[in-house]
DNA sequence: TGTACATCAGTGAACGCGCGTTCACTGATGTAC
DNA sequence: TGTACATCAGTGAACGCGCGTTCACTGATGTAC
């Protein structure tokens, strides 16, 4: 018994570096990552892999869910030092983006383009939407504490949708309050993927984290988010 | 002299096939864009892509360009058929959709993570900014008939920047214009992916419209932008 | 505590595939006198 | 108008590469009596 613990825990490790190599493999290579050049790297036959992952898609699958628990991870710490409010949505703002730089690949295999022939498996949906849930939380927060003036309430279908989206949250979320954490956060999205995507290249080079506090105040005036 | 225009036509009308079929392996088959496949679905040696296309990336930045140009295209036309102010600013950002889900895999291609292995030439940054300028005119001329607000004039190195890019314009853009024309364009960029990305899945799977809508109409108060 | 057996990590060769690119070549089309 | 030459499209074989995955195997590590 104490010996199978012996080989559970180096099994475990022997997962965490493959992990890490492959990690690093996709921060050198872009997102078609090969699991012979991991085992290369590791100094194992290509074959010895399948003992931890019976394909490569779910090599990618455990990278994925470990970047958006990374990302997520980053983003909540931040948001803990930061006063609760506008500062707090900033705070997040700059994590998402600081962790998006320091892992550029590692961010467009979450966000950016689909991997061609992979298909995300269920798993990786529970961990994709923490970012977007703390958006909501610090949204909340500053509703109770009169730092947000809500909107008007939607109508249409996609109100509809959002409704059953904020019951299944539960906490008394407001339905406008989702879909306002929704667009806060897809237009982080979209100023990170401008400057990660290299769409500033040749207009804004030198300032980009100016750019980025910019498009951030904005997406916070527009949930009528104040200081 | 004749003849000779006849083998140049010929040429240009073997390089806009290769160019539609490459199109279209690449809406099937994603971003991997492989010129031996596209040489088979043309019935020809591999090798006689060669002699249209000295290489796989100069097929890419042509098929690159191309897809820079058709979405110019359509964004342009809407924005022709639509009343100045919001409504113009509304036709752009759904003729940008429409087109990106007509051809997610181009949309990827210009928009999404960068295609590993290649890189942009410089050839590829004109047409590139054909829609953001387009903005930019749309709000210049909704200025002009006081439809839209102007906000503040920005400081700090972005500003400079935006100056800069300004003056590159000419055409006596304000600054502030070229940043919120920025920040639309960007916000717009982060609907259409969130969308095509996958990232509504199992939240908003009934009334993407009413979403990019309503992300739509966000962006546009975030500049100023009225009725 | 010792022994027989089962489990598991890892090897190395192989299968079958697709890729971008090069090269010497064949014919057809155009050009110059 | 006819002929000699140059240009150009396209072929087919080959090079050298990397990939994901399978398979029979060797040894070491654990387990049960």
């Amino acid at each position: 018994m104490k010996a199978s613990g012996v080989r559970a825990r180096v099994r475990a490790e022997m997962v965490k570096e493959l992990k890490a190599v492959a990690w690093r493999h996709l921060a050198a290579e872009g997102s078609n990552l090969s699991l012979r050049a991991v085992a290369r790297d590791m100094g194992m036959a290509s074959s010895a892999v399948y003992r931890y992952f019976p394909s490569r898609d779910d090599l990618l699958t455990a990278l994925i869910i470990d970047a958006y628990d990374a990302l997520g991870e980053s983003a909540e710490s931040a948001a803990e030092k930061a006063e609760p409010g506008l500062e707090r949505w900033l705070a997040v703002g700059h994590a998402v983006r600081d962790w998006a730089l320091a892992a550029p690949h590692e961010w467009a295999l979450i966000y950016g383009s689909p991997v061609p022939g992979y298909r995300a498996p269920e798993d990786t949906i529970g961990p994709g939407v923490r970012v977007i849930l703390l958006i909501g939380r610090v949204l909340k927060e500053a509703l109770r504490a009169g730092l947000l003036e809500l909107g008007e309430p939607l109508t249409g279908e996609y109100a509809e949708e959002l409704a059953a989206v904020a019951a299944r949250l539960g906490d008394d979320m407001p339905p406008r309050l989702v879909a306002d954490s929704a667009a806060m956060f897809f237009m982080l999205c979209g100023a990170v993927n401008a400057e990660l995507f290299g769409q500033l290249t040749n207009s804004v080079d030198r300032d980009r984290r100016g750019f980025f506090a910019f498009q951030l105040g904005k997406a916070a005036t527009l949930a009528g988010l104040t200081a």
